[in-house]
DNA sequence: TTGTAAACAATAATGATTACTATTATTTTT
DNA sequence: AAAAATAATAGTAATCATTATTGTTTACAA
């Protein structure tokens, strides 16, 4: 039986304002200034719990550590490869892939994850200092 | 100057035979039958050596550790959430989708990963003991 | 064969995440 | 509204995967 907690909401409120997928580290730092001593464990608890209770999204990008989306509409990720920033990215569904994907595995698809991946406008253009 | 050393070789040829893209840990572990004492940092190493010149593949799922391909071709992977396993997906290029991404984002995209995820045969049919 | 640079084994260190424990906050029962 | 029950917390230790360091060995070129 989950209960209600002020640091969990805290988190999930902070999330709701951050389009840059925040890492737990930075969660920790930002949610800190509400409350100064809650710990990184709780951080972690709390990104899990609402990843499973289906309120936030976890992105696991392979590069670097976990980052988390409070945005749970369907919608895609580029990791820029210069930079490292993850950007939305909204279109249409591509959801024929597990279609294509059924049809040569003998077993059930039931989804999957893409990340794309290239280089943000800012970094074509330097403005990144990198 | 990359000079050829046996136990690189030895971790190459343990992977082309391997089609269930074991870890490092799984890699050092059977490499060590033929050296004793090899060290898992050389493993490591050597993975990344072989990675980075595009000799092997690496898999970063984001559930469990790294696991590596000594297949280069290409092909896709499907995670059984079940028993955790990787399988082997050979589907017609699914690329297109780089080109959808493209219209939707302000940069350059240059590429996807993409993994299925659902249960493999022998889950679906309990051979798995779980 | 000998000099040099790459690769090694052994091990320490790091970074991300999870586990433990005693205390505190939230909810339920009286 | 007070007391009992229990989930969540802060603080901290532990774990897991991976990378870095260091002194020694191996590959290969002069």
């Amino acid at each position: 039986m989950t209960k209600h907690s002020r640091q969990r909401e805290c988190i999930k409120q902070f999330l709701a304002t951050r389009y840059d997928h925040p890492t737990a580290e930075t969660v920790y730092l930002n949610v800190k200034e509400k409350f100064p001593n809650i710990s990184l464990g709780t951080v972690y608890r709390n990104l899990s719990l609402l990843t499973e209770l289906g309120e936030i999204q976890k992105l696991s990008t392979g590069i670097g550590p976990d980052r988390f989306d409070g945005n749970i509409a369907p919608h895609y990720h580029v990791l820029c490869n210069k930079c490292g920033r993850v950007q939305d990215l909204e279109i249409e569904s591509i959801d024929h892939i597990d279609t294509l994907a059924s049809t040569q595995f003998d077993g059930k698809i039931e989804g999957h994850f893409t990340y794309f991946f290239g280089k943000c406008r800012d970094c074509l253009e330097n403005k990144n200092n990198c």
